[in-house]
DNA sequence: AACCCCCTTACGGATACCCGTAAGGGGGTT
DNA sequence: AACCCCCTTACGGGTATCCGTAAGGGGGTT
């Protein structure tokens, strides 16, 4: 079993929580943090004692506070540690359910494994911390099929930056001239046009209003 | 302090923490459930067996599952029970921080507090508790200016129902249409237009798109 | 090179949205 | 009754959107 884990997690209810857990496994140096920057500098600050922490385990949303932070978000922290320690085993904790965030977690950042917090949310960690320490990968089954490949979407970041602008308020005339001052590809009033009739298509919206409502409730924006 | 408590929470970790916490304030008779029914049903037993809870301590969102409930969130749940035991005091333990929920809880189903699920909810639950036993209320400081007037809105009902109707992708003059059917009044197409503007000038919104974004990331809708 | 496919772009018409102005119609005050 | 205020409604013009059609242009195949 893993010696030395730290978990980051700003309510001290759950931190407790994982804490009971990890203890009950037989893990002897447990650290807890509740901000994203004390989880970087504990780790840092671990590896140049060579002395490294093996696991962590965080949430995503850590609410924020008078003390500011550089690191403002579970997903930034993991970033930063994942390309600064390749070897730090990571294990995100969090209600987050929606596909799309725990897919960006897994493909661009590297995390291995990923429970949500629900009824059987410990239960869960317990078994992902178990394959994670043998090698493997874990995916709580509300997510499980973030990699289903036939679900939604081929909606790539230029459909979002799409969404992202319209739902600024920008009009599809402003984002063209935007996309072409910026030498985004394509720029073009229709090719807006015609993408965002695609996409009212895909999610059966009747016009961009209610696509907006849509891709808001789904979290894509 | 209260003898017989309730916890509504479907997170176990959470729930085991405010276990710890009311023993800890001396409360000898604690009961947990993970299912808004199942609370339902508790409480309505104990008060046909003259031995009627004090206190639900209840969060607000219940992660569906195999269990099909009759109430599906902490607010279904709380409607009911004060309506049907308005002695029974309720304190809500929620992520929740936007101010239009936490308002609606405390002015059309009289709640007794709020608290935030942060760093320092367990501390803030304490508080409440107290609170709530003197026969006070408590709302966390982080929707403490729900109620600072000021604030937001003089938005109804009505504007509630045409940024619902819009968002459901209804074009302004199928909503007139369905106002006249349904003698809601102002039902024209002008005066549809003048609330909107309303609205848009309201949230700082340049359309109709924009608009549903900023009242869809309010909790508006 | 000629061909094809797909993506981008341009244009025009129908519809919807945005905005100002103005007319009608209660309800309360004098 | 006459007056005023506010809300509802009607109408018109400018702009944005939605949608179809069609022309240009790069990349790969034959």
């Amino acid at each position: 079993m893993f010696k030395k884990v730290l978990i980051a997690e700003d309510m001290e209810d759950i931190n407790k929580g994982v804490h009971t857990l990890l203890t009950e496994l037989g893990v002897t140096q447990i650290k807890q943090v509740q901000y994203c920057d004390d989880a970087y500098l504990k780790i840092k600050r671990s590896a140049l004692d060579n002395e490294p922490f093996e696991l962590l385990i965080t949430d995503l949303s850590f609410k924020a506070d008078h003390r500011s932070q550089k690191y403002s978000s579970g997903e930034a922290l993991v970033k930063k540690l994942k390309s600064e320690f390749p070897t730090l085993k990571v294990i995100v904790y969090s209600v987050e359910d929606r596909l799309q965030p725990v897919r960006n977690l897994f493909n661009n950042h590297g995390i291995n494994a990923y429970v949500c917090k629900s009824r059987s949310g410990l239960k869960n960690l317990t078994t992902a911390i178990d394959e994670v320490f043998s090698g493997a990968t874990f995916l709580s089954n509300e997510v499980s099929n973030a990699f289903n490949s036939t679900n939604e979407l081929e909606i790539d970041d230029y459909d979002i930056s799409l969404l992202d602008n319209l739902s600024k308020g920008l009009s599809q005339e402003e984002i063209s001239a935007l996309y072409k001052e910026k030498h985004i590809s394509p720029a073009s009033l229709s090719s807006i046009e015609k993408r965002l009739n695609k996409l009212r298509i895909q999610f059966n919206a009747n016009n961009a209003i209610q696509l907006i409502a849509i891709v808001k409730d789904l979290g894509l924006i």
